[in-house]
DNA sequence: ATCCAGGCTCCTG
DNA sequence: CAGGAGCATGGA
């Protein structure tokens, strides 16, 4: 069984306390604790990280392997302001162990999961001065989104979770995952492992439905992992994504079936981790923003947009933010 | 029981 | 083209 360690610096302050709370109750089916406080989740990279943008691989029906898994465990040092992770990378039994290249993915890959490189100062100068959202920016001070483990894994987890509660999209994804893609076993346990595209183009709309997913759901799903697996539809790599504006994502992804606004903004944030998105149509965003300005109705989606035009170039986060205000203190 | 959950498509008038 | 029904299920 092969191991590496990689240690990172995240710039402060940092709590990854937080992010942890956080999978405590969203987006967390592949994530699991070791009593001892290491958070464990597996990742994928593949060899076609050039993306499929133009590549010339063949279609989904192809047999031979093109991504290797991998088992992440991640401890923390506890010290918001001088905060250093140290990350554990297993390889599957019998395994070769990581070229230099895919080595540099990985911590690549790892750096932009845990959002280690994001200068989070100018943010909080910006909300120190605001009536509402300064106690609530100074409450979950150092906390960022955990990214999702790849841009794919980020919009099916995104389409799976829209207009249910969590607890269910939980358990659909949960559901996926096991059914398309087998797990990692480490030590006597099994991790689940994200499908990738090919894994889940070979299913159909009848297994999801099995699922209990609804109809149109399942055909979403299936779909769009078709179009990546096929190259129907361009899919960046996580290098040339990070590459392009936000405004050229809305265009290519809401023509897909299934994709909306709110999706598109949801993976960017998650998937990608841009600093300026305001999800308004997000009821659970529309909530907080009850709450925390005391409206007497839940706003509507433009009342959002409104309000959060002084939230710019930070929406993303003040999004965040007021989300965390909602579930505060239920999980201490 | 009814309504709503971290929306979107499709159909109606 | 604005507006609303329908979706799957479970918890309040």
């Amino acid at each position: 069984m092969e191991m590496a360690t990689y240690t990172f610096h995240p710039i402060p302050p940092y709590n990854f306390f937080h992010m942890l709370q956080r999978l405590k109750y969203a987006r967390h089916e592949l994530y699991r604790f070791d009593p001892d406080g290491a958070v464990i989740r597996t990742l994928t990279i593949r060899q076609d990280e050039a993306g499929t943008c133009e590549s010339s691989a063949g279609t989904w029906q192809d047999t031979g392997k093109r991504w290797r898994r991998l088992l992440t465990r991640t401890t923390w040092n506890h010290k918001v302001w001088e905060p250093e992770l140290r990350v554990d990378v297993i390889l599957e039994e019998g395994d070769e162990s990581l070229t230099s290249s895919e080595e540099k993915l990985v911590v690549r890959q790892l750096a932009h999961i845990w959002m280690v490189d994001v200068d989070l100062t100018p943010y909080y100068e910006q909300m120190a001065s605001d009536l509402r959202l300064a106690p609530i920016v100074k409450k979950f001070e150092g906390y960022r989104p955990p990214l999702d483990g790849s841009l794919f894994e980020s919009m099916i987890k995104t389409i799976i979770g829209q207009q249910l509660n969590l607890a269910f999209a939980r358990k659909l994804n949960e559901r996926l995952i096991q059914l398309a893609a087998p797990p990692f076993f480490w030590k006597g346990e099994a991790y689940p492992v994200f499908p990738q595209p090919e894994e889940l183009a070979s299913l159909d709309v009848a297994q999801l439905r099995a699922l209990q997913f609804s109809q149109r759901k399942a055909e979403y799903v299936i779909h769009l992992a078709r179009s990546v697996a096929n190259h129907e539809l361009c899919w960046p790599s996580l290098e040339e994504a990070l590459n392009k504006p936000d405004e050229e994502y809305f265009l290519e992804w809401q023509t897909i079936r299934g994709v909306g606004r709110w999706t598109v903004e949801c993976v960017l944030i998650f998937g990608l981790g841009r600093p300026d998105l305001l999800p308004a149509a997000d009821i659970g965003l529309r909530n907080a923003v009850r709450k925390v300005y005391q409206l007497p109705e839940q706003p509507t989606e433009e009342q959002i947009r409104e309000l959060g035009r002084s939230w710019k170039p930070w929406s993303s986060y003040v999004t965040l933010y007021l989300w965390e205000s909602l579930v505060q203190g239920q999980f201490s």
